[in-house]
DNA sequence: TGGTCTTGTCACCGAACGGTTACATTTCGA
DNA sequence: TCGAAATGTAACCGTTCGGTGACAAGACCA
């Protein structure tokens, strides 16, 4: 499943803890966390620290991948094509 | 490539910045957020903001993507056997 | 050598964090 | 229907966040 939102997260956590049978003090107490941070996450706030949720994650036994879109536009890039070549370069020289 | 701790992820982050020949200042400005923050990211800050993460990463034209482990061993399931069973039961009856 | 670009670090600040404790609400089985 | 379990809120607190602006160190090239 793709993660494009703290809240798809969070829909997530919910989904996979409760698959696993545990209640929110359950997962709270495992991941090292309290119940009030568990709430606030599956609810989908945006602003919690990510080590918190990997070691969350962890705990629900999901593993988190990350991986360059095929789908080109990087969101941002202007221009593709000169960017890639002057990165290249740029490569080669950083490493002597 | 797998995320396991917030030090993976700044070093991904660092390293496709670089493929897409941005600098610090570039990518912060284009997440909308600073370059300390940028700076701090990419050298594993376990605190960062969820959300600011998930902006930079859409920045970067990269995705993340969550799945349960194929690996067994929730990392704190006690019994896993009893825990699906009772998971199946619940979820038949959470779907009125 | 001098100048530019990039990165790392610092101090400062208001804002928000996460933990704790307690209470209200909802859910669901006996 | 009743009561316990699970979930959602709230207030409080010390800590840390992220943004700003400035400066230093290092790499690189003209």
């Amino acid at each position: 499943m793709k993660i494009r939102t703290a809240t798809d997260l969070g829909a997530f956590i919910r989904e996979r803890r409760a698959k696993l049978g545990m209640d929110q003090s359950d997962l709270a107490e495992k991941a090292g966390t309290s119940r009030k941070w568990i709430v606030e996450v599956e609810q989908g706030k945006p602003r919690a620290e990510i080590g918190l949720i990997l070691r969350t994650l962890k705990t629900l036994g999901v593993s988190l991948d990350i991986a360059v879109d095929r789908t080109r536009k990087t969101s941002a890039a202007s221009e593709p094509r000169n960017v890639d070549i002057n990165n290249i370069l740029n490569s080669l020289k950083k490493r002597p």
